[in-house]
DNA sequence: CGCGCCGTTGACCATGATCAAGGGGAGTGG
DNA sequence: CCACTCCCCTTGATCATGGTCAACGGCGCG
């Protein structure tokens, strides 16, 4: 229990290196101009002070000015709904980068929250444009990464559209699961630090369905879920559950 | 009758315009080239034999070398599912791009059929990265493109997620008639080329439900629907019955 | 003219939303 | 240190939506 206290927040305590993260391509372009410009590299990339539990990175209609990478911490993004409601778009852990979809917009298209304390690096698009000519390679990364956004968005829709609870929450924690281990955090058992209220807006359902769906799995062998710990006990179940997949062909 | 068959394909029988396809801003960037490089852009851009119904575009697994811009006629693409059913990831109408989320892929990663006759624009990706290093702004509208697209793409997860199937049809038709609008194409009669099958599969819902919501809201009085013929006779309600929106704030 | 595909409609059923009640854990104040 | 409170989660009961199965009608094509 002491222990599980401690365990609390792997993507919180776990801090990903550079080499981790999504950064990563850009960071080297950068370290190009380090030498001949460290200013300029100062001025676009720099670390935040710590983000708070429940703070805003960004809001929907906030002047976009930066995107930021996740060194720790987890974050969700949201919008609102006309009926009052938030709409969760999506999760956001250590290595991956936030704000990525309104670039080239003059705004933030929806909210950015911290689901526990975190740090970021902050990646300034105003002095990144100034170098902008300079660095076609660090446009053609971002159209690298906005073209991966798309295929993720569409395998979204996909489980949206056409999965059952118990497939939607499986395709959920593999998901999870998945970056964790492309990042090194643990895969297996991890905590989440997101609410069931907002699984379930992320996958289109109640909240009572969530918690009725990791009883069932629970029940079912494929996890132990108590509370915010979970462990994925039988991953090839787990996987074999999300049947409808698309063909790589 | 004689009539309706003459009217068949609002998207087949009427051209859009250069300066009314998403590529206008590319064609103005190869204007620039033409003078001193014809030979170049000849390569680049250039239009294909008219594409029959049923006739594949591009299929998954395909090596990308193009992006397609729609003169006339209409598109789906889809995936395969491992249980054997097709996955409607969208629909494309004259000035509209196809391929686009393939861009830096080795591959492309859906399927793209006619849905009637239609004529295409080929713009060849390998040609154009020759030119890469000296368009800089081409790299930057793709940027812009890409971003419209995770925009596009997150809304329609907002649909499959929240929307009741009354609240989809509402949203899929509304959807369209404004895109035929921005294209100068009839917005409040048209004909959709697609099947009720290819409308649910999209929609998340059964072909079955698409007929009957078709009933339904015909017998609301809100549109006219005989077969692929669809008369939007209220928007205003049709948009008042999609109430689950975003608040741009 | 007949076949087949596409769309419509009806009947029934399964899934998940909604409403309602209750439990547990963390943080706070006495 | 304990009790209280609030929030989050769980569980149960009921109901609505939409999926599934089945039959049928119409249109186009061979």
């Amino acid at each position: 229990m002491a222990n599980s206290k401690l365990n609390k927040c792997n993507t919180c305590k776990t801090e990903v290196g550079c080499n981790n993260c999504n950064l990563f391509g850009v960071l080297n372009l950068l370290g190009n101009f380090l030498h001949e410009e460290p200013d300029t590299v100062e001025r676009i990339l720099r670390r935040r002070d710590p983000i708070e539990k429940g703070e805003a990175l960004f809001q929907t209609g906030d002047t976009f000015k930066a995107v930021y990478a996740i060194k720790s911490g987890s974050f969700k993004t949201y919008s609102w709904l006309s009926d009052g409601k938030e709409q969760v778009i999506g999760f956001h852990f250590p290595g991956e980068l936030l704000g990525l979809d309104s670039v080239r917009s003059p705004n933030y298209s929806c909210n950015a929250q911290a689901l526990e304390q975190g740090n970021v690096c902050q990646l300034q698009f105003e002095d990144l444009d100034l170098l902008g000519n300079r660095l076609p390679q660090f446009q053609e990364q971002l159209i690298q990464l906005l073209s991966n956004q798309i295929l993720m968005d569409q395998k979204q829709s996909l489980v949206l559209g056409r999965q059952r609870a118990d497939e939607r929450l499986a395709a959920f924690l593999i998901d999870l699961s998945n970056r964790f281990k492309g990042r090194g955090l643990p895969f297996i058992e991890f905590h989440i630090a997101m609410s069931r209220q907002d699984i379930a807006s992320y996958l289109g359902l109640a909240l009572e369905s969530i918690s009725r769906q990791f009883t069932r799995l629970q029940e079912q062998g494929l996890l132990k879920a108590s509370g915010k710990l979970v462990t994925l006990t039988d991953i090839p179940a787990l996987e074999e559950l999300i049947r409808t997949e698309v063909k790589t062909h």
